[in-house]
DNA sequence: AATATCACTGACATCGTTGTCAGGGAGTTT
DNA sequence: AAACTCCCTGACAACGATGTCAGTGATATT
C-alpha cells in the first residue's frame, strides 16, 4: 500500500522542508545549515558537502521571508510597480526595464495597475507597503500622495514615473510633456499651417494639462492668435476621438492640421480622417508612438516617448536611494523625439 | 532647533511601528491589537476605537510576511507569473486579466521575463518559491518542467500557459495552434489557393511546432501535396523573415499566398509584400493579431488568439486549486479566431 | 446564593530564519 | 608545556506577528 491522501496527483504531498529538517539530516546545526545556505565563510567544505546534499535531497528552498525578519537590513529584495495599465504596452516596456534592472540585483518586481481609480491607488500602495517592498516606482492619480509622506519619512525609497507627486517630495521621472508638445506643434507651423486643432485627453490628468499648454504656448510664440484654435479635452477613448474629429471636419471652418495628444486619440482621428477620405488632405501629428504607424498610408508622425529610459532611470534613482544616496530629491525629464513619417508633413491645402 | 538626521527630507526617519508599539501606546497587549487589525470579533468597541487610534496615529502596517509565519494556512496572498516578457502586449493583456483575478482576493502578483532562457526560467521560479508564492502560473521554455515536481507534490498549484508541460502533471491553458492554423490554411484553400508557403518560427518552441502541424495536415485533408510546398522555419524576428519572403517572392515559381506563424514574421511579410508591390495580389493570413491590422491597407486577416481568455482561465484554475479543487489536471483549450481583414481575401492570381 | 455561561483580554509559545556568543580543537608561539 | 591564536560549530534569543489557553468580570441560570 502507498501512503494515501488529499494532495496533489503524484503521491502524497511532503510538507515544506525547514532549515531545522535539513539540519537534522545532515546531522549539524540550524546555524551551519544557514551559513551554507548563504555562503558564510568560515565552514569546512566536507560541512559544505553534507550540508548541500541534505538540502538538494529535500528540496530545501529556505524561506526569504522568515530570514528576512530577523536579517540585520530588513530588506526584502521585492519593489512594486504600479502603473495606469500592466496591459498598455508603454507601460509594459518601462516595466521591462524595471524588471531588467532589478532583477540584475535579484529584486523580484509587483505590478499593478490602477486604472485611473484612486482608491485602488491607495489599496495596492498599503498591500505593497504590507509585503514590506523595499521601495516603490509609481505612476499616480490621487490628488495628493501626502498620505505616503510617513512612508518616506521611514526610509523607503519612492519613484514618481510618468506624473509628478502633488503634497509631497520625492524624485520622479517624466517625459517633458510640453517641449514635446510644442515641438510637434513647431512642425505643423513649419510647414506652413495656421489652423491647428488640438485634440486632449481628460483634462484631470497632469500630463494631458501639459501637453496641452505646450501646444498653446508654441502657437503664443509664432504669434498665432490662439482665440479660434479649436481646442477639444476630455477625449479618453477612440469612439469620442472619432466622434470630435468628425465634427471639426464636418464644421464650416475645418482645420489644416491635428495634434492629437495622445494614442488612443491619434487612432480616433485617423479612422475620422480615412471616413471623410481627408487622410491625404489634412496633416496629423500624434503624441505616443503607435505600432506600425510607418505601414499606415501616410506614415503618421508623433512624438515618441521613450518608456524604456524611463524605466531604467526610475529603478536607477530607486537602486542610488537603497544604496544610501541622500542628495536632494530630483526631477527626471526624458525628452521626447518626433518621428516624422509623412502625415506631419502634408502641407494646408486651401 | 529641529531633530536632525540622514533621512529623507521632512524629518527624522522614525522606525516602522511594530504591534507592539501599537499596543503599548493603546495600553493593551498585543493579541488585541491582532484582533483588531484582522477584525476578529469579541473586542468591545471601546478597545476597538483605542486601537484603531493608535495604529491610525503611527501610521501602522501590519507586516503579512510576520503573520504569515504563524498563521495556520500559510498563505502569502501572492503569486508568481512567469511569461515571455511583459513588454509583449500579448502577455500585458494576459497578466491584466490575471492581476483582475487576484486583486479580487487581495493577492498581489510577482511578474517576471524569462526571454527565452531556460536559466533564467529555473532562477525565477527558485526566486519566487523562495517568496513563498501561493501558486504559479507561467510559460517555460525548459525541455522539461520535472524540477517542479516536488514543489507540485507540496501542494503549490500550478498552471502552465502558452506551453504544455512537460515531464509533471499539471493544468494548462493553451491556445489551440492546429486548429488555428488549420483554418487558416481550409481560408486560403477556400479562396482557390494551392501554392500557399509556410513562414515558421524557431522549431524548437513547441507551438511553433504545432502551428506547422496544422498547416500541413490540413493542406494534407484538402489533397494538396505537400511536397512543393515552401516551408521555411526557425524565423524569430522581422528581419529573417522579411529576407525569407522576398526569396520567395523572387523565386521562379512564387506563391500566391503566405500564412505567417507569427506577429514579427508578419510584419516582415508585408513589409517584403510591399517591397515588391504586391501586398493586392498575394495573399497574407498571420497567426496573432495585430493591432492596428485593420488600418492599413489592405486590413491584414489574422488568427486571432485570446489572451485575456487564457489569464482569466489560468488564474480561475490556479485560484480553484487553491481553494481545495482536486479534480484530475486538466489542459484547456481556448479557441482562436479568424478575423477576415482584406489580405486573406486576395484570390489566387495567375 | 451558588454556579454556569459568555464576552472580553493578555501571557506565552511558536512560525523559519539569522545575529550573537561561547566553546572545542588544531596549530603556533614563547 | 603553557598560552595564544584561529577556524569551526552549535545553543540560544530574537525578528513581528498569530494560535492557544487561561483568567477576569458581568450576566444568566438553577
Amino acid at each position: 500500500m502507498t501512503t494515501m491522501s488529499a494532495g496533489s496527483p503524484g503521491g502524497a504531498p511532503r510538507a515544506r522542508p525547514t532549515m531545522r529538517q535539513v539540519a537534522a539530516l545532515a546531522g549539524v546545526g540550524t546555524k551551519t545549515v544557514s551559513r551554507v545556505i548563504n555562503g558564510e565563510p568560515n565552514v569546512s567544505s566536507a560541512m559544505i558537502a553534507k550540508v548541500k546534499q541534505a538540502a538538494d535531497s529535500l528540496d530545501y528552498q529556505p524561506d526569504l521571508h522568515a530570514g528576512n525578519l530577523r536579517r540585520a537590513d530588513g530588506r526584502t529584495k521585492t519593489l512594486g510597480l504600479l502603473v495606469g495599465s500592466v496591459a498598455n504596452p508603454f507601460y509594459g516596456t518601462l516595466h521591462r526595464a524595471v524588471e531588467e534592472a532589478a532583477s540584475a540585483r535579484g529584486i523580484a518586481v509587483f505590478a499593478s495597475s490602477l486604472d485611473d481609480d484612486p482608491d485602488r491607488e491607495q489599496g495596492l500602495v498599503s498591500a505593497f507597503l504590507q509585503r514590506r517592498v523595499d521601495g516603490l516606482i509609481l505612476t499616480t492619480v490621487t490628488k495628493s500622495q501626502a498620505y505616503l509622506a510617513p512612508e518616506l519619512r521611514r526610509g523607503t525609497p519612492l519613484v514618481f514615473i510618468d506624473r509628478e507627486p502633488a503634497g509631497i517630495e520625492a524624485d520622479a521621472v517624466v517625459s517633458d510633456n510640453a517641449a514635446g508638445s510644442a515641438l510637434a506643434t513647431r512642425h505643423l507651423l513649419e510647414h506652413g499651417h495656421r489652423r491647428i486643432a488640438y485634440l486632449g485627453d481628460l483634462d484631470s490628468i497632469q500630463t494631458a494639462r501639459e501637453r496641452r499648454r505646450g501646444f498653446l504656448e508654441e502657437l503664443g510664440r509664432a504669434g498665432v492668435a490662439t482665440r479660434d484654435i479649436p481646442v477639444v479635452v476630455d477625449l479618453h477613448d477612440e469612439v469620442a476621438a472619432n466622434r470630435a474629429v468628425l465634427a471639426l471636419l464636418d464644421s464650416t471652418d475645418p482645420p489644416t492640421a491635428l495634434f492629437t495628444s495622445q494614442n488612443l486619440v491619434t487612432i480616433g482621428a485617423i479612422t475620422a480622417l480615412r471616413a471623410r477620405a481627408l487622410q491625404n488632405r489634412v496633416a496629423l501629428v500624434g503624441f505616443d508612438d503607435i505600432s506600425l504607424a510607418d505601414l499606415l498610408t501616410p506614415g503618421i508622425t508623433v512624438i515618441a516617448q521613450n518608456p524604456q529610459r524611463i524605466g531604467e532611470l526610475a529603478a536607477e534613482r530607486l537602486l542610488a536611494r537603497l544604496d544610501g544616496d541622500r542628495t536632494p530629491t530630483h526631477s527626471y525629464v526624458v525628452p521626447t523625439e518626433l518621428i516624422a513619417r509623412g502625415s506631419g508633413e502634408i502641407g494646408p491645402h486651401a
